[in-house]
DNA sequence: TCAGCGCATGAAACCGCAATCATCACGAAT
DNA sequence: ATTCGTGATGATTGCGGTTTCATGCGCTGA
């Protein structure tokens, strides 16, 4: 009666390991091959054999194993992204885009964190590289050499984005900071602020807007333009440089130039807590138009980079490197405008 | 086979695809198991050999083929994320840790947002199988139950996170939002606010911490709590909900519950526009304790979740069960605490 | 009637590495 | 002297696909 425990479980090899295209072909009553056709190119297939494979793969919960045809094909279907810092909306919110467009073209995002030090980035670098992705995503221009040897080397399209050069890896999609700094001081002669001063971040981008920002207008002014700096971006350290300048540093008034919005909302804090009228007894000005920017009181006059689009872009012109040609352009700047609101 | 001393230079194929340790062993003199051996335990190696290896690695900047690697070993040494946005900082700030905690044991992150789409979240859960993860993290617990069934039938270990669930496919980090909500009723009572509101974004994390606030603290007080609804949980969207809720919904006062710190900061803003004064007129909670929450004016009473250590133990939830035992845990439920400031 | 052709399919050769087992030289132990 | 590790290395196999080339077959046109 309870013979159904058969006591040779020799032959019964339930493959152990994953389901293969092979499993699903014998099923089919077809070859491994046919089975790799039918999901590469269904047109190549008769319409009876596709329903057959099809019903294997479903009763079967087949997954391809992308890595077997990444090698075997020589096509990845990954993209690299090597940003500073996910956690900051700036380069989140260039990914999202990125990503995106990618994703409909079947391509799957290999993401790492570099800080901000070249050293971390070409041990990266090397990480990515080994998972031998389609394409490259770096964030900013300055590179440890060994990354950009490493990266020549590997015959990959690469895209630097967020900023400009002159003399881009392979693509450039981003901006001059410096000019956006530049853009800045113009704004704050024109608008007749005689003084001002800066308020920055750590990181190497952050203070190059501002050193355009402070030696322009220090230039055209005459006047000293002392600038507070930070490691951390964030409200409390924009409350704590605004104090700083005040307290410590002479300054009385005039336009304060930070090198980020939520610098520049801290500052909106500090100086509604010392009773500070803005614009009146302080201008301030942001940098990257977040959303806040345009939800806080005042409103906050500030630098808007499309990062959406840059983020797109970067994307379609990694995507026209791969299709095979080159893209129309290898360096394209999607500028900034400068929005004003109520803060200056 | 014996022609590879052949001198003719037309058998002479100069690799034209990238560097193999093949090609690094006949340079250094060796065989491409050496090469292997090399890099993966170099004790295993004689030492000149190893120096002549290295020497090989570095004349042709080989970098090792992990595809193949992986496809050899059955270890990708990758490890998929899913999210349902990285622009949001709830999530990111998961990430960056669980990404950190998991890059020092030489995983890398594949990583997709799902949006908060079940159905989109099963495609990409099929995706991201192809490459043979490691491990995957899930945000959530509710999920199509085909991604359900394809994460079991692929036998690799699973986090759900940032929500908690008696049923988890494998692994569970995170803490009950329900329960989130209800905490903030109950100090909304304890603190003697007599009315309550509430302000949530669409997710449904969100709507269900709200719900179990709305009906907890209606069910104490005996009142009805109008809650405002939105998509986006931005700045703007708080400052028209808080609008909506005194125009439209007839609230006169007490406490507003939000389904997060940003909308929180978007109703504070809203208030000061109104020239109401918080906590007197308008007291405000939200949820997050994101930085603004402890830098606004006045500061934000608000639920903290540890993010960073959800992030930290759901990576080591998942390299406990690589490694092949069991965590010590399977649900992990890393709380919450009330963090009262002025706003309330 | 038969060469010719396109279609559907299969066989075989990789892709670049890791895992397994075999080989070899050399010194210690018997 | 023979045996037996032991450390260093190589040969072989196969992971699960893609690519290329070969095959069988029914049908068309001269």
């Amino acid at each position: 009666m309870s013979q159904s425990d058969d006591p040779t479980p020799i032959s019964r090899k339930r493959n152990p390991r994953g389901v293969t295209m092979e499993a699903v072909g014998r099923m089919a009553g077809v070859s491994q091959v046919t089975v790799s056709r039918a999901l590469s190119d269904p047109s190549k297939v008769s319409p009876e054999t596709m329903a057959r494979i099809r019903e294997a793969i479903a009763v079967t919960g087949f997954v391809p194993n992308a890595l077997a045809g990444a090698l075997a094909s020589r096509k990845s279907m990954m993209v690299s992204a090597l940003v500073p810092s996910i956690t900051n909306i700036v380069y989140a919110s260039m990914l999202a885009p990125f990503s995106e467009e990618l994703k409909s073209r079947g391509y799957q995002i290999l993401l790492s964190e570099t800080g901000f030090d070249p050293e971390e980035e070409a041990a990266t670098v090397e990480a990515h590289l080994s998972r031998r992705p389609d394409a490259i995503l770096l964030t900013g221009v300055h590179h440890a050499p060994r990354t950009r040897r490493m990266l020549l080397g590997a015959d990959v399209p690469v895209v630097e984005v967020w900023d400009m050069t002159e003399t881009p890896i392979d693509l450039c999609v981003g901006f001059s900071h410096a000019a956006s700094g530049r853009a800045v001081a113009d704004f704050a002669r024109e608008a007749g602020y005689r003084r001002a001063a800066g308020i920055c971040a750590g990181d190497e981008r952050a203070q190059r807007r501002l050193a355009a920002f402070a030696e322009s207008f220090g230039q055209s002014s005459g006047t000293e333009v002392p600038v507070a700096r930070t490691t951390r971006g964030n409200l409390a350290a924009g409350r704590a440089l605004l104090a700083e300048l005040i307290d410590e540093r002479g300054f009385t008034g005039g336009l304060v130039a930070c090198s980020s919005d939520v610098l520049a909302q801290g500052v909106l804090i500090e100086a509604a807590a010392r009773g500070l009228s803005v614009p009146g007894d302080l201008a301030v000005v942001g940098f990257g138009d977040q959303e806040l920017a345009a939800a806080v009181e005042p409103g906050l006059t500030t630098i808007r980079v499309n990062r959406e689009a840059l983020g797109r872009a970067a994307a379609q012109a990694l995507l026209a490197r791969i299709d095979g040609g080159n893209p129309s352009q290898d360096l394209i700047d999607v500028g900034f405008t400068l929005i004003r609101r109520a803060s200056a």
